[in-house]
DNA sequence: AGCTCTTCCTGAAAGC
DNA sequence: TGCTTTCAGGAAGAGC
């Protein structure tokens, strides 16, 4: 469930308190959590966290030694969570990775994910630079917006699924993807390749201030997400379609919120949301 | 190329 | 009440 927002808010966070600090040690309670590079474990013990950034939905420590630098890439999947000490957190038992730190605000950080749809990668420059281009298209932040346009002219995808789909634009998923559709006027099924310029222009400029607006709300706390200082995001409170199937529309159209189930469900408001314009 | 289906996994919710 | 079954849901891979 953390999208891109509250990847967002987790890195800011932990590059507050972990930045510049040095990785006493790094502990690992079940070794099939870390899906590449399990064998460079213990060069990380030792070095220094030099910077935090976000891939898509994903967190990336660069991790610096006088030899070089390696990072440690964490997918949070669907319940993966980030947290420092301070936070109490319901299944202990769910804590799969540890990282004890010294010369950081906080004293360590751990990867909690009961159900392990995440997974840790342990890369060198060169595999960070693969693992991005494999799977990280553009940032939905960072896109210009005449590039975005001839991404959705290029592809003959349904709007909700090319927005989702993380090869082509990384961080986006269903809470997200379900209030920048509503919001900007467009139905989910819609052919990306079929929207009109004033549409696609529209999804860009929709699209970033949802984003941007979420982050600043510290993301959407829905099940159990919360930020690695254990705050829970307040942008849940804006939003207008995900779980709201049988209210009325906020647009006041007369029409009701529709929930629909094929992939993931789709909430939209079939009145509001048109094919093109 | 892009869609659907399956697998992964466990807590919560629904069913009996 | 308490046990059993179902169900989410992000991403990857297979098959079409």
């Amino acid at each position: 469930m953390p999208e891109l927002p509250e990847a967002e808010v987790a890195v800011r966070q932990i590059r507050a308190r972990l930045a510049g600090g040095r990785i006493a040690t790094i502990a690992v309670g079940r070794m099939d959590i870390i899906r590449e590079g399990a064998d460079s474990l213990e060069w990380y013990s030792g070095s220094v966290v030099s910077g935090v950034v976000r891939y898509g939905k994903s967190v990336v420590l660069e991790c610096r030694k006088p030899g070089g630098s390696r990072y440690l890439v964490a997918e949070l999947g669907m319940t993966g969570l980030l947290v420092f000490p301070s936070v109490q957190i319901r299944f202990p038992q769910h804590v799969h990775v540890t990282l004890e730190c010294e010369g950081a605000t906080a004293a360590s950080l751990r990867y909690w994910n009961p159900r392990r749809f995440g997974r840790l990668s342990l890369l060198d420059r060169e595999g960070l630079d693969r693992y991005r281009a494999r799977r990280f298209g553009c940032d939905p932040l960072q896109v210009k917006c005449e590039d975005f346009c001839e991404l959705l002219r290029s592809k003959r995808r349904r709007l909700k699924a090319l927005l989702m789909h993380q090869q082509t634009i990384a961080g986006i998923g269903n809470i997200y993807a379900n209030e920048i559709l509503f919001r900007a006027k467009l139905h989910p099924n819609a052919m990306a390749s079929r929207l009109t310029d004033a549409a696609a222009t529209r999804l860009h400029q929709v699209m970033q201030s949802v984003l941007e607006h979420a982050i600043e709300c510290g993301g959407s706390s829905v099940k159990d997400f919360f930020a690695p200082d254990g705050t829970h995001g307040q942008y849940k409170q804006h939003h207008l379609v995900y779980r709201k199937e049988g209210l009325s529309c906020p647009n006041h159209c007369g029409s009701m919120i529709r929930r629909v189930q094929s992939e993931r469900s789709s909430f939209y408001c079939g009145k509001c949301q048109t094919n093109k314009r």
